[in-house]
DNA sequence: TTTATTTAATGCATTGGATGCATATTAATA
DNA sequence: TATTAATATGCATCCAATGCATTAAATAAA
């Protein structure tokens, strides 16, 4: 194929040459084509150029087309039907679509958050698949090579080409079992920091915002145990003095079913949102577009749920 | 199809999209269509406008095709594909080709003037067809309602889309049967206007060039037989006293045959072009072009031939 | 055959768009 | 973290596509 030969074309002459087969008429292509008549004069001579070839000639049946031009016609039609199905913008059909998307998540989200969302999909688009891999931090930069379609998270300085949108607010609680010696206390923070702690540490090893906090203050913490599932480190610290310190929505989901008592964080905060996010690259992908649609949907209802309690 | 949508739509951006796709780079997709990095950037702008998708982000692969820009990719392939083989100039191959030409002569061409292009055309181009059709004078303005390719005539006032080539010229001489009174004497204008004569017609009852000059003279001659056949014209009067009035090149091929003799026309004449003429949505036909070539070459050569005799 | 009408082609002027140059921004690499 | 490479963007220029007015050519009607 010689695409140099095609890059130096006019290819938007064909649809004129199309019209002109149709109309056999200058006049009824311009109204046609919403042109003037010498507009679309000038555009048969520049086909006639093209094709090195008069392509139409006046005869009392309006303009016929030469031999070239009949020629021509059956390939124009087929590459102008070509054409236009490449542009017919694409659309995405939850019920019939088949289609793989990867989605990053903690085990949090993959036992709490999305399991509604599954629900839905299997509902609503029984042809696509789900795939989870755990979240890391690192891969807020590194959505695209590992090929991960979105992910739930918080934001904090994320890439450029990195989309978000917030599908809930949550805020830190900590929880002790229930036999813990400050299950029955209101906990200051110089109390909170004398406890051992388990941390979950989601890959990375950076210093969080709570370890800030007590910094702020001349106290320091120490972490016991590092893991990295949410649900793993409910379950340990269910039969140790450890203490964790974790979003309310998961400690609520948890607390019944490990027996584990919640405590307010001491110390005032802002909380933080979850957030959905996404590579530049699928914005305006349909199908990625109608997923991302769901799971909003489906988290900020979750979230909202498990957050009531704490509001009271 | 939409072909309103193909209309409004800058097709050119097409091929562009394609050589982003197999360079995976502006900057080299630039290198390839022979324009700036600034300018093809703005081409993708365009692009991702058009199909309302980014189309391509950056990782360190290079620029990485959306699913979107993966799904058109076959599709764009394909239809540039179809594009380049309609921009596929035409040729004609002699040897295979399948063509069918209709030609409009006289029963004089048709026996003197075609017999070496007939011959010719059945070597070098066997699957070609030729249907002879009958040359009236009113064909000249109507080649195209009879889908007429070519035609032999002399050129009197042609229309503009009318395009001719000369292939000879001839001179009227008188033809008269061997016994004829007056083939042994040396006719003067007067005498020759006491004969009766037949005149061919073809088609037409318009006065001929003959008719205007003897008028001019004061004189007149007496029309015995109208008959719209050269050949068969040739034949009557070898069986009567009538005289004919023919070119050259006819009366030589056909003396002997049919025993007559062949006087001077009994005037200075500046003689007369034949010409073959066809219509210019032919014009730039790759099969037309070869047969008018080769009709051309031989009629050219048979004229000449025909009127080596009639120099000396 | 002549005249009127219709349709296609062309001269001229205007405006918008495509491009190159220079540079800013962003991402990848060392 | 600094440097390099690649993409995106502001600005100016020039060319091309179009509309308007008109001419040329063909067809239809008288």
């Amino acid at each position: 194929m010689d695409i140099h030969n095609l890059s130096i074309t006019d290819l938007n002459l064909l649809p004129v040459f199309q019209v002109l087969l149709e109309e056999r008429s200058v006049t009824r292509a311009a109204g046609r084509l919403n042109l003037t008549q010498p507009a679309i004069s000038r555009n048969l001579a520049r086909l006639r150029s093209l094709f090195n070839d008069p392509l139409f000639t006046r005869t009392p049946k309006g303009l016929t087309p030469t031999p070239r031009a009949e020629e021509l016609a059956l390939q124009l039609h087929q590459s102008l039907l070509g054409l236009n199905q490449l542009l017919t913008p694409a659309t995405f059909v939850p019920q019939t679509a088949s289609h793989n998307f990867r989605l990053a998540t903690t085990d949090y989200g993959a036992q709490v958050l999305l399991p509604p969302v599954i629900k839905r999909l299997r509902t609503e688009a029984p042809g696509v698949n789900l795939e989870i891999v755990p979240w890391q931090e690192s891969l807020l930069h590194e959505l695209d090579q590992h090929d991960i379609d979105l992910a739930t998270c918080t934001i904090e300085d994320a890439p450029a080409a990195i989309h978000g949108r917030g599908v809930g607010s949550d805020r830190f609680v900590c929880v002790v079992r229930n036999s813990h010696p400050a299950a029955a206390q209101t906990l200051d923070l110089e109390e909170y920091a004398n406890y051992p702690h388990a941390l979950i540490t989601m890959g990375g090893t950076r210093k969080g915002a709570i370890d800030y906090l007590l910094e702020e203050r001349g106290l320091k913490r120490r972490i016991a145990l590092r893991v990295p599932h949410f649900v793993a480190a409910l379950a340990i610290i269910s039969q140790s003095d450890m203490m964790l310190t974790v979003p309310y929505g998961l400690a609520i989901s948890f607390a019944k079913q490990y027996q584990l008592k919640i405590l307010p964080f001491p110390m005032p905060q802002k909380g933080f949102t979850y957030s959905i996010i996404w590579h530049e690259r699928y914005i305006k992908d349909p199908a990625h577009i109608w997923l991302r649609r769901l799971i909003f949907e489906e988290l900020t209802q979750t979230l909202e749920a498990l957050n009531v309690g704490f509001r009271i």
